[in-house]
DNA sequence: CCGATATATTTCCGAACGCAAGCATTTAGC
DNA sequence: GCTAAATGCTTGCGTTCGGAAATATATCGG
Protein backbone atom coordinates (compact mmCIF):
# COMPACT_ATOMS: atom_id res chain seq x y z
CA UNK A 1 0.00 0.00 0.00
CA UNK A 2 1.69 3.33 -1.28
CA UNK A 3 1.35 6.19 0.42
CA UNK A 4 -0.34 9.14 -0.93
CA UNK A 5 1.89 12.00 0.02
CA UNK A 6 4.99 9.41 -1.35
CA UNK A 7 2.78 8.96 -4.39
CA UNK A 8 2.61 13.33 -4.95
CA UNK A 9 6.05 13.66 -4.78
CA UNK A 10 7.63 11.13 -6.74
CA UNK A 11 4.93 12.31 -9.82
CA UNK A 12 6.45 15.57 -8.82
CA UNK A 13 9.64 14.91 -9.50
CA UNK A 14 9.06 12.86 -13.08
CA UNK A 15 6.89 15.93 -13.91
CA UNK A 16 9.34 18.41 -13.00
CA UNK A 17 12.21 16.02 -15.22
CA UNK A 18 9.72 16.47 -18.25
CA UNK A 19 8.78 20.02 -18.31
CA UNK A 20 12.57 21.35 -17.60
CA UNK A 21 13.08 18.76 -20.69
CA UNK A 22 10.34 20.53 -22.71
CA UNK A 23 11.25 24.07 -21.69
CA UNK A 24 15.31 24.08 -21.78
CA UNK A 25 16.30 23.62 -25.46
CA UNK A 26 13.50 26.82 -26.86
CA UNK A 27 14.56 28.61 -23.85
CA UNK A 28 18.41 28.12 -24.28
CA UNK A 29 18.75 28.80 -27.72
CA UNK A 30 15.60 31.50 -28.90
CA UNK A 31 17.05 33.72 -25.57
CA UNK A 32 19.71 32.50 -24.44
CA UNK A 33 19.08 31.97 -20.86
CA UNK A 34 18.34 28.89 -18.79
CA UNK A 35 15.23 28.17 -16.70
CA UNK A 36 17.13 28.93 -13.81
CA UNK A 37 18.13 32.25 -15.05
CA UNK A 38 14.73 33.32 -16.19
CA UNK A 39 13.33 32.18 -12.42
CA UNK A 40 16.26 34.48 -11.08
CA UNK A 41 14.94 37.22 -13.51
CA UNK A 42 11.39 36.78 -12.80
CA UNK A 43 12.15 37.04 -9.35
CA UNK A 44 13.60 40.44 -9.82
CA UNK A 45 10.99 41.28 -11.88
CA UNK A 46 8.65 41.72 -9.39
CA UNK A 47 10.93 42.59 -6.37
CA UNK A 48 10.16 46.22 -5.06
CA UNK A 49 13.60 48.53 -7.04
CA UNK A 50 13.81 45.48 -9.43
CA UNK A 51 16.78 44.18 -7.30
CA UNK A 52 17.39 41.61 -4.89
CA UNK A 53 20.57 40.56 -2.56
CA UNK A 54 21.84 37.52 -3.43
CA UNK A 55 21.40 35.23 -0.66
CA UNK A 56 17.77 36.67 -1.01
CA UNK A 57 17.77 35.11 -4.36
CA UNK A 58 19.19 31.97 -3.14
CA UNK A 59 16.63 30.93 -0.62
CA UNK A 60 13.97 31.96 -3.57
CA UNK A 61 15.42 29.97 -6.00
CA UNK A 62 16.75 27.06 -3.96
CA UNK A 63 20.15 27.27 -5.00
CA UNK A 64 23.09 27.70 -2.75
CA UNK A 65 24.78 31.46 -2.89
CA UNK A 66 27.51 30.52 -4.53
CA UNK A 67 25.33 29.15 -7.54
CA UNK A 68 24.06 32.62 -7.75
CA UNK A 69 27.07 34.79 -7.95
CA UNK A 70 28.08 31.96 -10.76
CA UNK A 71 24.74 32.48 -12.60
CA UNK A 72 24.71 36.49 -12.13
CA UNK A 73 28.37 36.91 -13.60
CA UNK A 74 27.45 36.27 -17.85
CA UNK A 75 23.99 37.68 -17.23
CA UNK A 76 25.70 40.81 -16.16
CA UNK A 77 28.60 40.76 -18.61
CA UNK A 78 25.65 40.88 -20.96
CA UNK A 79 23.95 43.67 -19.63
CA UNK A 80 20.42 41.79 -18.50
CA UNK A 81 21.66 42.29 -14.78
CA UNK A 82 23.57 45.15 -12.73
CA UNK A 83 25.42 45.46 -9.17
CA UNK A 84 24.15 47.68 -6.53
CA UNK A 85 25.46 48.17 -3.05
CA UNK A 86 23.70 49.12 0.01
CA UNK A 87 24.44 52.19 1.62
CA UNK A 88 23.99 50.58 5.27
CA UNK A 89 25.36 47.36 4.60
CA UNK A 90 28.33 47.13 2.73
CA UNK A 91 28.40 43.36 2.69
CA UNK A 92 25.34 43.10 0.40
CA UNK A 93 25.42 43.00 -3.37
CA UNK A 94 22.40 43.45 -4.40
CA UNK A 95 21.23 42.06 -7.68
CA UNK A 96 19.18 44.47 -10.43
CA UNK A 97 17.49 44.28 -13.33
CA UNK A 98 18.16 46.50 -16.23
CA UNK A 99 16.83 47.62 -19.23
CA UNK A 100 18.18 44.97 -21.48
CA UNK A 101 17.16 42.59 -18.95
CA UNK A 102 13.62 43.60 -18.49
CA UNK A 103 12.99 42.86 -22.02
CA UNK A 104 14.91 39.55 -22.42
CA UNK A 105 12.97 38.52 -19.53
CA UNK A 106 9.16 39.86 -20.76
CA UNK A 107 9.98 37.90 -24.27
CA UNK A 108 11.27 34.73 -22.63
CA UNK A 109 8.01 34.85 -20.31
CA UNK A 110 5.75 34.71 -23.52
CA UNK A 111 8.07 31.83 -24.66
CA UNK A 112 6.90 30.60 -21.17
CA UNK A 113 3.72 30.85 -21.40
CA UNK A 114 3.39 29.52 -24.77
CA UNK A 115 4.35 26.19 -23.87
CA UNK A 116 2.94 26.40 -20.50
CA UNK A 117 -0.18 26.44 -22.55
CA UNK A 118 0.99 23.66 -24.67
CA UNK A 119 1.38 21.54 -21.69
CA UNK A 120 -2.09 21.02 -20.38
CA UNK A 121 -3.35 21.34 -24.18
CA UNK A 122 -5.69 18.59 -24.02
CA UNK A 123 -7.02 16.77 -21.49
CA UNK A 124 -7.46 19.57 -19.24
CA UNK A 125 -10.37 22.00 -18.62
CA UNK A 126 -9.48 25.33 -17.20
CA UNK A 127 -10.68 24.01 -13.18
CA UNK A 128 -8.26 21.38 -13.32
CA UNK A 129 -5.31 23.51 -14.21
CA UNK A 130 -6.33 26.11 -11.83
CA UNK A 131 -6.87 23.35 -8.91
CA UNK A 132 -3.49 22.23 -9.68
CA UNK A 133 -1.97 25.47 -9.44
CA UNK A 134 -3.47 26.29 -6.20
CA UNK A 135 -2.21 22.98 -4.76
CA UNK A 136 1.04 23.81 -5.49
CA UNK A 137 0.54 27.09 -4.36
CA UNK A 138 0.10 25.57 -1.24
CA UNK A 139 3.33 23.63 -1.26
CA UNK A 140 5.55 26.70 -2.09
CA UNK A 141 3.96 29.16 0.29
CA UNK A 142 6.72 27.79 3.27
CA UNK A 143 8.92 29.53 0.87
CA UNK A 144 9.52 33.36 0.79
CA UNK A 145 8.13 35.34 -1.58
CA UNK A 146 6.13 33.40 -4.07
CA UNK A 147 6.35 33.80 -7.95
CA UNK A 148 4.10 35.52 -10.41
CA UNK B 1 -3.21 39.22 -16.61
CA UNK B 2 -1.28 35.93 -16.18
CA UNK B 3 -2.25 32.19 -17.38
CA UNK B 4 -2.82 30.01 -15.11
CA UNK B 5 -1.24 27.06 -17.04
CA UNK B 6 2.37 29.28 -17.29
CA UNK B 7 1.35 29.66 -13.08
CA UNK B 8 1.00 26.00 -12.34
CA UNK B 9 4.17 25.63 -14.64
CA UNK B 10 6.19 28.17 -12.55
CA UNK B 11 4.49 26.68 -9.16
CA UNK B 12 5.74 22.67 -10.23
CA UNK B 13 9.27 23.83 -10.57
CA UNK B 14 9.52 26.13 -7.77
CA UNK B 15 8.05 23.38 -5.45
CA UNK B 16 10.57 20.62 -7.05
CA UNK B 17 13.71 22.64 -6.51
CA UNK B 18 12.47 22.90 -2.54
CA UNK B 19 11.56 19.45 -2.06
CA UNK B 20 14.90 18.36 -3.74
CA UNK B 21 16.77 20.37 -1.70
CA UNK B 22 14.84 18.80 1.28
CA UNK B 23 15.41 15.23 0.25
CA UNK B 24 18.41 15.61 -1.55
CA UNK B 25 20.71 15.88 1.83
CA UNK B 26 19.47 13.02 3.93
CA UNK B 27 18.98 10.44 1.20
CA UNK B 28 22.45 11.04 0.24
CA UNK B 29 24.13 10.65 4.03
CA UNK B 30 22.34 8.01 4.82
CA UNK B 31 21.83 5.59 1.94
CA UNK B 32 24.55 7.11 -0.52
CA UNK B 33 21.72 7.69 -2.93
CA UNK B 34 20.86 10.77 -4.72
CA UNK B 35 17.12 11.40 -5.83
CA UNK B 36 18.15 10.31 -9.16
CA UNK B 37 19.68 7.30 -8.55
CA UNK B 38 16.50 6.11 -6.30
CA UNK B 39 14.46 7.49 -9.15
CA UNK B 40 16.20 4.74 -11.39
CA UNK B 41 15.92 1.93 -8.47
CA UNK B 42 12.40 2.99 -7.98
CA UNK B 43 11.70 1.91 -11.95
CA UNK B 44 13.95 -1.17 -12.01
CA UNK B 45 12.15 -2.19 -8.98
CA UNK B 46 8.72 -2.30 -10.65
CA UNK B 47 9.85 -3.77 -14.49
CA UNK B 48 9.13 -7.14 -15.41
CA UNK B 49 12.11 -8.85 -14.48
CA UNK B 50 13.81 -6.04 -12.92
CA UNK B 51 15.52 -4.92 -15.29
CA UNK B 52 15.81 -2.23 -18.64
CA UNK B 53 17.46 -1.46 -21.07
CA UNK B 54 19.55 2.01 -20.54
CA UNK B 55 17.72 3.90 -23.17
CA UNK B 56 14.41 3.04 -21.92
CA UNK B 57 15.70 4.38 -18.33
CA UNK B 58 17.25 7.36 -19.57
CA UNK B 59 13.43 8.45 -21.14
CA UNK B 60 11.44 7.43 -17.98
CA UNK B 61 13.89 9.54 -16.42
CA UNK B 62 13.89 12.54 -18.94
CA UNK B 63 17.84 12.41 -18.81
CA UNK B 64 20.28 11.83 -21.53
CA UNK B 65 22.01 8.04 -22.36
CA UNK B 66 24.37 9.52 -21.19
CA UNK B 67 23.94 10.11 -17.81
CA UNK B 68 22.14 6.92 -17.22
CA UNK B 69 25.86 4.94 -18.46
CA UNK B 70 27.24 7.40 -15.80
CA UNK B 71 24.73 6.75 -13.19
CA UNK B 72 24.96 3.26 -12.97
CA UNK B 73 28.69 2.69 -13.26
CA UNK B 74 29.31 3.43 -9.10
CA UNK B 75 25.73 2.08 -8.30
CA UNK B 76 27.17 -1.18 -10.23
CA UNK B 77 30.47 -1.04 -8.42
CA UNK B 78 28.40 -1.27 -5.31
CA UNK B 79 26.80 -4.42 -6.36
CA UNK B 80 23.12 -2.89 -6.01
CA UNK B 81 23.10 -2.92 -10.29
CA UNK B 82 23.75 -5.42 -12.05
CA UNK B 83 24.45 -5.68 -16.49
CA UNK B 84 23.19 -8.30 -18.54
CA UNK B 85 22.92 -9.11 -22.01
CA UNK B 86 19.89 -9.49 -24.56
CA UNK B 87 20.09 -13.11 -26.26
CA UNK B 88 18.16 -11.58 -29.68
CA UNK B 89 19.80 -7.86 -29.73
CA UNK B 90 23.90 -7.55 -28.62
CA UNK B 91 23.26 -3.79 -28.70
CA UNK B 92 21.46 -4.11 -25.59
CA UNK B 93 22.87 -4.09 -21.94
CA UNK B 94 20.00 -4.44 -19.17
CA UNK B 95 20.58 -2.66 -15.86
CA UNK B 96 19.63 -5.19 -13.73
CA UNK B 97 18.51 -4.48 -9.71
CA UNK B 98 20.00 -7.25 -7.66
CA UNK B 99 19.45 -8.20 -4.52
CA UNK B 100 22.05 -5.45 -2.57
CA UNK B 101 19.81 -2.94 -4.99
CA UNK B 102 16.49 -4.28 -3.50
CA UNK B 103 17.22 -3.64 0.05
CA UNK B 104 19.32 -0.46 -0.32
CA UNK B 105 16.15 0.86 -2.06
CA UNK B 106 13.62 -0.25 -0.30
CA UNK B 107 15.08 1.70 2.92
CA UNK B 108 15.74 4.14 1.24
CA UNK B 109 11.93 4.11 0.26
CA UNK B 110 11.08 4.48 3.76
CA UNK B 111 12.94 7.89 4.05
CA UNK B 112 11.25 9.09 0.83
CA UNK B 113 7.89 7.73 2.31
CA UNK B 114 8.83 9.72 5.85
CA UNK B 115 9.55 12.93 4.16
CA UNK B 116 6.67 13.25 1.93
CA UNK B 117 4.78 12.75 5.11
CA UNK B 118 6.53 15.74 6.15
CA UNK B 119 5.86 17.96 3.38
CA UNK B 120 2.30 17.66 3.84
CA UNK B 121 2.22 17.53 7.91
CA UNK B 122 0.18 20.54 8.08
CA UNK B 123 -2.49 22.57 6.37
CA UNK B 124 -3.11 19.67 4.11
CA UNK B 125 -6.43 16.82 4.26
CA UNK B 126 -5.89 13.41 2.42
CA UNK B 127 -8.09 14.70 0.21
CA UNK B 128 -6.11 17.96 -1.32
CA UNK B 129 -3.34 15.22 -1.08
CA UNK B 130 -4.69 12.66 -3.33
CA UNK B 131 -5.88 15.46 -5.78
CA UNK B 132 -2.29 16.57 -5.93
CA UNK B 133 -1.35 13.57 -6.71
CA UNK B 134 -4.06 12.52 -9.64
CA UNK B 135 -3.19 15.87 -11.35
CA UNK B 136 0.48 15.60 -11.30
CA UNK B 137 -0.67 11.75 -12.86
CA UNK B 138 -1.91 13.35 -15.59
CA UNK B 139 1.28 15.55 -16.38
CA UNK B 140 3.11 12.49 -16.26
CA UNK B 141 0.61 10.04 -18.24
CA UNK B 142 2.32 11.06 -21.25
CA UNK B 143 5.96 9.25 -20.13
CA UNK B 144 6.23 5.60 -20.21
CA UNK B 145 5.12 3.64 -17.65
CA UNK B 146 4.10 5.75 -14.65
CA UNK B 147 5.99 5.37 -11.54
CA UNK B 148 4.60 3.71 -8.27
C1' DC C 1 35.97 50.48 22.33
C1' DC C 2 37.05 45.41 21.76
C1' DG C 3 36.66 40.67 20.91
C1' DA C 4 33.44 37.00 19.53
C1' DT C 5 29.91 35.70 16.66
C1' DA C 6 26.95 36.16 12.67
C1' DT C 7 26.08 37.34 7.92
C1' DA C 8 27.08 38.24 2.75
C1' DT C 9 29.83 37.11 -0.92
C1' DT C 10 33.31 34.83 -3.62
C1' DT C 11 36.60 31.10 -4.97
C1' DC C 12 38.25 26.33 -5.26
C1' DC C 13 37.33 21.59 -5.86
C1' DG C 14 34.89 17.57 -6.97
C1' DA C 15 30.45 15.58 -8.78
C1' DA C 16 26.72 15.42 -12.27
C1' DC C 17 24.77 16.55 -16.65
C1' DG C 18 23.88 17.30 -22.03
C1' DC C 19 25.69 17.18 -26.52
C1' DA C 20 28.43 15.63 -30.23
C1' DA C 21 31.17 12.00 -31.86
C1' DG C 22 32.33 7.31 -32.25
C1' DC C 23 31.68 2.26 -32.23
C1' DA C 24 28.92 -1.99 -32.51
C1' DT C 25 24.83 -4.13 -33.95
C1' DT C 26 20.42 -4.45 -36.07
C1' DT C 27 16.98 -3.35 -39.53
C1' DA C 28 15.30 -1.81 -44.06
C1' DG C 29 15.55 -1.08 -49.05
C1' DC C 30 16.79 -2.98 -53.20
C1' DG D 1 23.10 -10.61 -49.80
C1' DC D 2 24.68 -5.97 -49.52
C1' DT D 3 24.72 -1.36 -48.56
C1' DA D 4 22.47 2.49 -45.98
C1' DA D 5 19.95 4.01 -42.21
C1' DA D 6 18.58 3.34 -37.53
C1' DT D 7 19.37 1.98 -32.79
C1' DG D 8 21.98 1.14 -28.24
C1' DC D 9 25.73 2.34 -25.73
C1' DT D 10 30.00 4.76 -24.38
C1' DT D 11 33.56 8.56 -24.22
C1' DG D 12 35.38 13.40 -24.42
C1' DC D 13 34.44 18.11 -23.65
C1' DG D 14 32.34 22.07 -21.82
C1' DT D 15 28.91 23.72 -18.43
C1' DT D 16 26.57 23.87 -14.02
C1' DC D 17 26.07 22.95 -9.28
C1' DG D 18 26.85 22.20 -3.88
C1' DG D 19 29.98 22.34 0.06
C1' DA D 20 34.02 24.00 2.41
C1' DA D 21 37.07 27.61 3.05
C1' DA D 22 38.44 32.37 2.75
C1' DT D 23 37.45 37.34 3.01
C1' DA D 24 34.94 41.38 4.35
C1' DT D 25 31.60 43.61 7.02
C1' DA D 26 28.12 43.93 10.71
C1' DT D 27 26.28 43.03 15.27
C1' DC D 28 26.31 41.86 20.01
C1' DG D 29 28.08 41.59 24.88
C1' DG D 30 30.97 43.42 28.05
Amino acid sequence: MTQTSFLAVIRLLSAQALLEQKFSQELGSVHGLSLNDSLLMMHLEQAPLLRLSRVDLAKRLCVSPSTVTRMTLPLEKLGMLGREADVRDARLAYVTLTDTGRKVIGAARQTLERKSKEVFKDRWSADEIEALADLLGRLTASQPNDLV
